[in-house]
RNA sequence: GGCGACAUAGCCAAGUGGCUAAGGCGGCGGUCUGCAAAACCGCUAUUCCCCGGUUCGAAUCCGGGUGUCGCCUCCA
């Protein structure tokens, strides 16, 4: 496997810490309100990553942290009159429902800057006793004069940063890009003790203390988006490399920044869109698989339109699947001819293809396009097998279907059948829906075998205002809700 | 002002030195169908922003230009 590392600017084989496992730390959001769509990029690709080491058998540590103490937060429940932690502790419930929502596994632990300041506090404490820190009227500062290798994650200079700062410096701080560890306590704000007084983290070294606690030195990837690479994950490495003297983690990942009608996503143009406004108005697979629709490091343009032909690609999958479900139902030839194998020789070569995109630096648009070759594949293999398809060929073809599905996590999967179930909403009423549409169905077919064409069509075309698809096959009408 | 990334068909998007430039959406033609839908088959970029260079050979490497975006401040 290859993955690209921001550290080096390059693509390296992917070699871990310790072989056959993988402990990735990928920065989580600050949780003062719900997540929006820039979230999810990364929440979805890390997954992605995640899944995929999982596929290829690695036993994956995965450590996504929640910032809930933050300026953001405090500002915010001030606003509202609420307690800021039991504001973040909201938004970390309602986290909790929208990456569910998008098939985002949990991660193996979820640390919260509120229950680890303890460790915080040591790894300051550590960093003054190395004389990389300084305290300045309660304040605690990181001295980059202390850390030489200080811009060798964003690739520049102190003399650029300085060249190019348009704040204000501090004049208590010994060099202007030092930068706080620990903020002393203003009036009215959360705040901790520590051997410095009362008051709270700076928003870096959280995550540098949380990454050592649970993956410990040199761990094998860290990731979030492009955005954090400086000041944040610059100074990570600054803080966890200058206190233990080792290399703080093997290969830096980050996601490139989504667009919104070719804008950057703000409050103030209105084009900010939390993920369940979206999901009000996609479906959740919808959505995912459009975010895995280009390559991870690319930046990716959010419209409605694009959302739409997303989803009508994304039919063809569902379509497909259906049909080798239906396929799969039916009795079939148990004796294997030249067609069979030809068709079960592509699959193998489908697969192949899936692994070696995802082994060069998880490149799912790439995988998402072998995808649609599975389908033609399968696709044109019923249609060609006309009606008596090999068993073994079907099964090799839904075991793919399962496998490629386990990995970029597009549809739920029935934990007792292993079906894939596509239709992604669940029924509700108890099965009085499908009673009815049946019957409907019943009255249809009668009316076409009385070639009563309008009556037919009348009931068609009223489905598909409520949502129902139909289609008429030989073997009977089979119908769909809508995708 | 400093630093960096990107530019591939109507749209989205892979591909970073050499097989016919993946795939999807859309469009067109055909098969199937009562009509549809789905599905299948075929067509839809002689060319990869422009100009120069390196090379037997470049979308892919180098130089210059143009354009778009991002970071430098909280941000995924």
């Amino acid at each position: 496997m290859e993955i690209y590392n921001t550290l080096t600017r390059r693509k390296e084989k992917f070699i871990p810490r310790h072989p056959g496992r993988v402990d990735m730390y990928v920065c989580g959001p600050t949780t003062y309100n719900f997540i929006h769509l820039g979230n999810a990029r990364p929440l979805v690709f890390f997954d992605t990553v995640r899944r995929y080491f999982q596929y290829r058998g690695y036993r994956v540590k995965y450590v996504q942290n929640f910032t809930d103490i933050d300026d953001k937060i405090i500002n915010r429940a001030r606003e509202e009159g609420v307690d800021a932690l039991a504001l973040a502790r909201k938004y970390i419930d309602e986290y909790y429902r929208d990456a569910g929502a998008l098939n985002v596994r949990p991660a193996d632990v979820h640390p919260k800057v509120s229950e680890h300041l303890p460790e915080i506090i040591d790894l300051i404490s550590t960093l003054i006793e190395k004389k990389a820190a300084y305290v300045v009227d309660g304040d605690v500062y990181f001295d980059i004069g202390a850390f030489p290798e200080y811009g060798k994650l964003s690739g520049r200079t102190l003399e650029e940063m300085q060249a190019g700062a348009r704040v204000e410096v501090d004049p208590r701080k010994k060099h202007p890009m030092d930068f706080a560890l620990w903020k002393a306590a203003k009036p009215g704000e959360p705040a901790w003790d520590s051997p410095w007084g009362k008051g709270r983290p700076g928003w870096h070294i959280e995550c540098s203390a949380m990454a050592l606690k649970y993956l410990g030195n040199n761990f094998d990837i860290h990731g979030g988006g492009f955005d954090l690479v400086f000041p944040h994950h610059e100074n990570e490495i600054a803080q966890a490399e200058a206190a233990t003297g080792r290399p703080f983690v093997r290969y830096w990942m980050h996601n490139g920044f989504i667009t919104v009608n070719q804008e950057k996503m703000s409050k103030s143009l209105g084009n900010f869109f939390l993920v369940r406004e979206i999901l009000d108005k996609f479906p959740p697979e919808v959505v995912r698989f459009f975010l895995l629709s280009t390559h991870y490091r690319s930046p990716l343009d959010f419209d409605d339109e694009k959302m739409a032909a997303a989803g009508r690609g994304l039919e063809r999958f569902k379509n497909s699947i259906r049909l080798l479900t239906e396929a799969l139902d039916q009795p079939s030839r148990e004796q294997m001819n030249p067609g069979d194998e030809e068709f079960m020789a592509a699959l193998e070569k489908n697969h192949q293809d899936f692994v070696a995109a995802m082994d060069d630096d998880f490149n799912t648009a790439l995988a998402v396009g072998i995808c649609f070759e599975l389908a033609r594949e399968v696709n044109a293999y019923l249609h060609n097998a006309a009606g008596s398809p090999c068993r073994a060929a079907l099964e090799k073809a839904m075991d793919l279907f399962r496998s490629f599905n386990e990995v970029l996590g597009l549809f739920r999967v029935d934990e007792r059948t292993g079906r894939i179930l596509i239709e992604g909403r669940p029924t509700k009423g108890g099965g009085l829906e499908e009673a009815l549409i049946d019957l409907l169905l019943e009255v249809r077919q009668q009316a076409r075998a009385k070639k009563d064409w309008a009556t037919a069509d009348r009931i068609r075309d009223r489905l598909k205002e409520l949502g129902i698809i139909l289609e008429d096959t030989p073997g009977g009408v089979r119908w769909k809700r809508q995708g």
